[in-house]
DNA sequence: TTTTGCATGTAAAGGGTTACATGATTAC
DNA sequence: GTAATCATGTAACCCTTTACATGCAAAA
């Protein structure tokens, strides 16, 4: 259970609406976590009752009113004892795989389709990562150290994709023999 | 959902009870799929249900009695059917990266024990990985392309795991500093 | 004698997806 | 006029984990 942490950690660097996460895990965090809006909003209503997070509604002009929800002391104290305890590995559940390894119920060209469909997506997502880190790297050093573990998190989005696309190309060329 | 999916890919290859199904998500496919026996057990359940697998209760000596499963016709369609179908691509939840991320949280020893913790499950994954792989490539040609493809989901295991842990590597010298 | 392996499950709770639902504003 | 963006939610269902539950055989 860690959508609840994830939120923890995005409140503790500013107060956010729903909305404001949704967008944050679509784009910064996309690469390491995943949460639809409905989950999001739940989520709010859940730690907003167990008083790690509180409540305050905003009115915007010309834009429909939306509700900043910020960490309390007793989210931080959550949050703090979260981040020094053990995290486990993570669990694979990779579908693409499961279809590679019964792959010999499928066409060759079925599979070179479906490798191809993936490798536009993570390629698309290798270069939304690198952008970034350009960014970054155009920091002033006192910005860099400043954001360094976020920025490790990204290095970690940029060597992933690299190596799947590399594993992609291996295949495919296997495949095609 | 494709536990259901992956369980008929393994009934496919040979009939299997739960406990067998159960050892093979520990072993051979753990790297890309895993599940825990009460779920193999329920979801083997609903299978039988549906009328994609059947089910044949074998007496063991000195061991106790096993469900066989099998994929039947109808089990083999839905399988084709899925296999020829698209798959989305995989979606990332890494409650290790959310702490780094908010790693400021905790103190420098915290996260570098961390770091090795996971470094140490990595190697040991990757090891058993180029064990496998080993076996393989002993294989006579034949053989090998034959297991082809289950062959190229070790290979993701393999690529994956080396860029995990250089990732790390690089990771852990970066907070030393 | 205690642990490991074989073999199977139920029940409750938690986490995540899909479908349904609304409504204003802005840009094309 | 049509699509996208902003903004929030409920309900049903599906998937996964954790806790509880049993029992024999073999090996350490």
């Amino acid at each position: 259970m860690s959508l609840k942490h994830a939120i923890l950690v995005l409140l503790e660097t500013e107060p956010s609406s729903g909305y404001d996460l949704m967008r944050h895990f679509k784009q910064n965090l996309g690469y390491f976590w995943n949460a639809k809006h409905q989950q999001i909003y739940q989520q709010l209503k859940t730690l907003n009752e167990e008083g790690l997070i509180t409540c305050t509604i905003e009115s915007q002009v010309s834009k429909p009113d939306k509700k900043v929800y910020a960490i309390t002391p007793n989210g931080e104290a959550e949050l703090t004892s979260w981040i020094s305890s053990e995290v486990k590995p993570n669990k694979i559940n990779d579908a693409l795989l499961v279809k590679l390894y019964g792959g010999h119920l499928a066409s060759k060209p079925n599979l070179l389709e479906e490798l191809d469909r993936h490798i536009t997506f993570h390629t698309t997502t290798l270069e939304k990562l690198i952008q970034i880190e350009k960014t970054y790297l155009n920091f002033p050093p006192i910005k860099q150290s400043k954001y360094l573990l976020p920025y490790l998190t990204l290095r970690r989005g940029i060597i992933g994709e690299n190596a799947w696309l590399s594993w992609a190309k291996e295949a495919k060329s296997a495949i095609k023999k």
